[in-house]
DNA sequence: CGCGCTTATTGACGCAGGTCAAGGCCCGCC
DNA sequence: GGCGGGCCTTGACCTGCGTCAATAAGCGCG
């Protein structure tokens, strides 16, 4: 019996239809997305510049590393990862993106995508042309900060996936994930205690630099500790203090 | 017998003065640090927004983690490194930065500083207040646009040391580093094959993930391997291709 | 509703790199 | 120029996680 059911966020609340101009103003996610500060003229003219594609299904790729870029993407519903091949054809996720988040950003700095997208589920998104972007935030200086605020915190959260990396123990970066993806489901005014990964132990891994069965035997571990109940991909937190504690011990 | 002398790059070309008002137009780092696209009076109204403070000393401060976020910095000369500490007081050197590098753009999120920048060795930067960078990106957009690029790359830099931390093994991480070193100096006309380290071992273990130890085998087994001459911190690449071909094996 | 494929778990074993310890070297300072 | 404290190297040992292998459990699909 699965512990939680996901549903459809991104969709505006009242809406419905089968077409995919769906409206920030209406959107759940837009107090995520959006700077707080814009005025409706603000939002208005925003709106005219996104655009909403029919939906991915799983496995299906948004962009590809390099790519020419054009715009940036912001999650509707479902979720995504993005990641980079290296030369020799290894894999690296570097994030996990969830509905309200934005994602793309990498592409900026030379025009063409530093990284690829999938979806790991149905998912929806909004487009975003980078150059209108560009054009609308130096009339609007909120959504030119906004956009300069968002950058950096991406570089923020890179550096802490680095300093996990790099100091952490297995057990640490799971716990760290768990607690990453709690937090931001709170912040959608989903459950923080139990929700459905929607990546594979393989992508969970790959993202923090472990093996499958690591992370198979994280979940364990972590399970045998009383922290966790883990059934396939159900997770429940029933200890956060200590999942959080080993997060970020060290 | 020393195997290079850095210099100090960072100064105009003609200055020498003891005055710290040195100008954009005549420093040597521009084609580096500035959009290449902007018109003399553009540099102008940049140029009134730069201050330049005196030189720090090794080991002083430019910045600290959580303190108010003012301004980001270019380096005028000499080398800087960022670095984290966690809960539990350990740290994370998340990058080095060199003359004509920019630094501190973790802190424009949250209007505080995500990491503390030291100088690991005498060295001169030139502050840039953020909110007058705001106010003059809305009306230059080449500026503009050179920002969202700078970010975007420090975004794609953090990625590719996810890479690195999360896939390669020692050699392979040591190597990636004296490539990337030994290719910005090349930016910046200096020698790419022969250099001298401004960071300590620890700095780079604590960087790369690894152990002091380590990094010094790994110095050890790639002297052996004949691709470098290493006496202490003075670095000789003698066979680039091999060094470049691990560095981004895997 | 059962076949086959993909995903997850579990165990046994090996190794890259961490840890601990000892010794040498560089460099600033008196 | 000699003293002291950091920095670097080297060796011996240990361990967490990767690797390999076998089994089980989910799930789309006919």
């Amino acid at each position: 019996m699965p512990l939680s059911v996901d549903r459809d966020e991104g969709a505006p609340v009242a809406a419905g239809s089968r077409e995919y101009r769906a409206s920030c103003v209406n959107c759940r996610l837009s107090s995520i997305c959006l700077p707080l500060a814009l005025e409706a003229a603000e939002i208005d003219a925003l709106e005219r510049i996104v655009q909403r594609g029919k939906p991915l299904q799983k496995g299906q790729y948004l962009y590809r590393e390099s790519e020419d870029f054009q715009s940036v993407f912001a999650v509707r519903s479902g979720t995504l990862k993005a990641y980079r091949t290296t030369d020799e054809g290894r894999e690296q996720v570097t994030g996990f993106y969830f509905p309200g988040e934005i994602l793309g950003m990498d592409g900026i700095g030379n025009n063409r995508h530093a990284s690829s997208a999938r979806a790991l589920e149905t998912a929806a998104v909004c487009e975003i042309p980078f150059a209108s972007l560009e054009t609308l935030s130096a009339e609007m200086p909120h959504l030119q900060r906004h956009f300069f605020q968002l950058m950096s915190r991406e570089i923020a959260e890179d550096q802490h996936l680095i300093t996990l990396l790099s100091k952490s123990s297995a057990d640490e970066r799971v716990a760290a994930l768990l607690v990453s993806i709690s937090t931001r489901n709170a912040r959608r005014k989903l459950s923080a205690t139990r929700f459905r990964l929607s990546m594979s132990r393989v992508d969970i891994g790959n993202y923090l630099g472990l093996t499958v069965e690591t992370v198979s035997r994280v979940f364990g571990r972590l399970q045998k500790l009383g922290a966790l109940r883990v059934d396939n991909r159900e997770i429940e937190i029933l200890n956060g203090d200590t999942l959080a504690g080993m997060a970020d011990a060290h």
